[in-house]
DNA sequence: TACTAAACGAGACGGTACGTCTTGTCTTAAA
DNA sequence: TTTAAGACAAGACGTACCGTCTCGTTTAGTA
């Protein structure tokens, strides 16, 4: 999403068209799938012209994009319990339950998709969704490292990866349906593998 | 790919076109990304008519699928030296290697990709890569463990999640290269986990 | 159709499939119109090869030439009964019946279309069709002369260009039905400019 | 052609476009024939989408009508001289002439051939070309028989027929050129017919 | 009784065009 | 000046047939 022109002549943009074109993404992408949403499809179900969207939007992917990360605004925030364990458990937890979502999730992939073949939306997605909570999981672990939860000498970013990784698996390259108990199992792993002493 | 007819009238398969597809597709993939390869231009790289792919496969991606799974033939084997550490290090770099090769490893994005919006390549895939990955896999740590190299409540699939997700997290999901040095980083926080007392 | 090779070794030509094609093709352009209809059809429709049709025919025009060939038989003879304005007005309506039959003549009608981008088709259909029936009226007409009942300074061909150009008007060219009593109508004035003082 | 949307929002038709589409089918017909003209032969010759063509006709033949319809612009307007046996010679002459040059009269035979098989195109022509033709004919023999100059009970309609007829016979039934000196024969006999006492 | 040769049904092949779809841009009239 | 509508050039889609080319089988004559 462009910044919308924050003064000068001439018309301002239509806020009421910007949030009828990102619900019309999100519902036509649940309905039929990422890839067969166009964006006339979303042009003309937003009531909207097709250049409307050109104006604002790279693609439909970045339309998506804004739509999506809308909906992980409930999972931003990263709980601090205090005990290091129990608030990964609560966030990871939290993020497979949103992305178990069915209509979310296909959309989610099909915007991760589209992202391997385009690598300003692969930029964006990442500074849009994965750096975000990349940023707030490793602040929190650096915090419990500090405190001697977890081991001083494990990567962060390793512990990152692992974390995520076992649940982007499942959801990208699996026949099974994402639940949340398989992916606390693979937690718990990791869990064992970087408690601290303290 | 279909199995050929194993008997009765009519002109058998072309094994020459078969080949000069799988190599088209590749070599084309490799050059300018899945997305702006069409079933088209491999047709006439390969010298080939449209129908003879259409006929043999339902799609781009399939054709994609098969040359893919012959590239992977060299890391199909699983080590096994006795040490399961060792032989995980092993195949897991082996294939970090391979899907950081650049060409090929943007060809198999695309295909992952494509998957997300084609539930039958997606069950193909599944089927033909990561299931025997993933049975290898199961099949050497299940031996680790009755030899006690392992820990026995450790949950197998759990922990194949973590290795392979941790691999494709870095792959599908990073701006970052996919490197050896990193990935190995994970999988020895993975093995602080799961060890056993053998 | 071409001629059989007529000795040497080697099988002989399958009559049954011969009639088995002709019938196919008659059946099929009656059912779906000439345009319609593919050499792969007629061959799949009479059980035989696409390579059996190409065997004894250049085209499918070719084909629908010798079917409709064999169906113009019963109105090959040109009637003789002295009076010649009786024997055209019999003949002219004995060739309008039989092209306004509904398959018959439509089949005819994309037969004549196909030859106008078809020259070997054209010379084959004037050859077999076209002047057979121009030869037989010419040789009545002339009769006719001799014997004063036409004009002797009326031109034959052209009389047979009129005679047959307002039937085949119709049949090409017009909306209307193609009927006797039309055709019939101006046939008579023909006959009023033609005529004799015998 | 379809009527252009009289007001409303949105581009206009393009007229450049609109009138290369017809220029380029001419020049192709001319040039391959009918049967070797491609909707996407005139498209890239007239540097136009497919698309364009699509929209404005359903098929190539529709085009194809239009730009030879615009071609018998010139002739028209029947002639009146008070002659009607001049008037109708000058006019068969003048159509003749028209058909008899090679380019415009492949292109019509191609057209013709093309409305055998589709009932729409059939229909169009006959409304656009056949009938103004033939209703300009009628008016000027029923003005020619109310002066007595043809006989009263000729059948207008018939008259028409034998004179189109004869023309038509020739141009797609014929390995003769087509020729005025031919026709004007047929002409003069059905002239001899329908002679009046005026 | 073999051998040779042609015709057969089947169906894969390299091509070409089809008519449809979508892309991103451009043009218009209304607000 | 922005909007919705919608025409535009481009080009890929997957399908349908074309006419040719194997296949392995069947049928007739030589030999």
């Amino acid at each position: 999403m462009m910044a919308p022109s924050d003064s000068g002549p001439g018309r301002r943009r239509n806020e009421h068209s910007h949030r009828a074109i990102l619900g019309a993404a999100i519902t036509l992408v649940a309905d039929r799938g990422f890839e067969n949403v166009t964006v006339e499809s979303i042009a003309s179900h937003a009531g909207v012209g097709k250049q409307t969207i050109y104006r604002w939007w790279r693609s439909k992917g970045e339309v998506v994009l804004e739509a999506i990360n809308d909906g992980f605004a409930d999972v931003a925030a990263f709980p601090n319990t205090g005990d290091i364990i129990a608030d990964l458990r609560t966030q990871m937890e939290n993020v497979t339950v949103k992305l178990a979502t069915s209509d979310f999730g296909s959309a989610y992939r099909g915007l991760i998709a589209a992202a391997q073949s385009d690598p300003e939306l692969a930029r964006k997605h990442i500074e849009q969704i994965i750096e975000p909570a990349s940023v707030a999981c490793r602040k929190r672990l650096i915090q419990a490292r500090d405190m001697g939860q977890i081991r001083s000498d494990a990567d962060v970013q390793s512990i990152i990866d692992l974390l995520y990784g076992a649940i982007y698996y499942r959801l990208l390259l699996s026949t099974r349906p994402l639940a949340t108990e398989q992916v606390a199992q693979a937690i718990d792993l990791v869990f064992d593998g970087i408690r601290g002493t303290g």
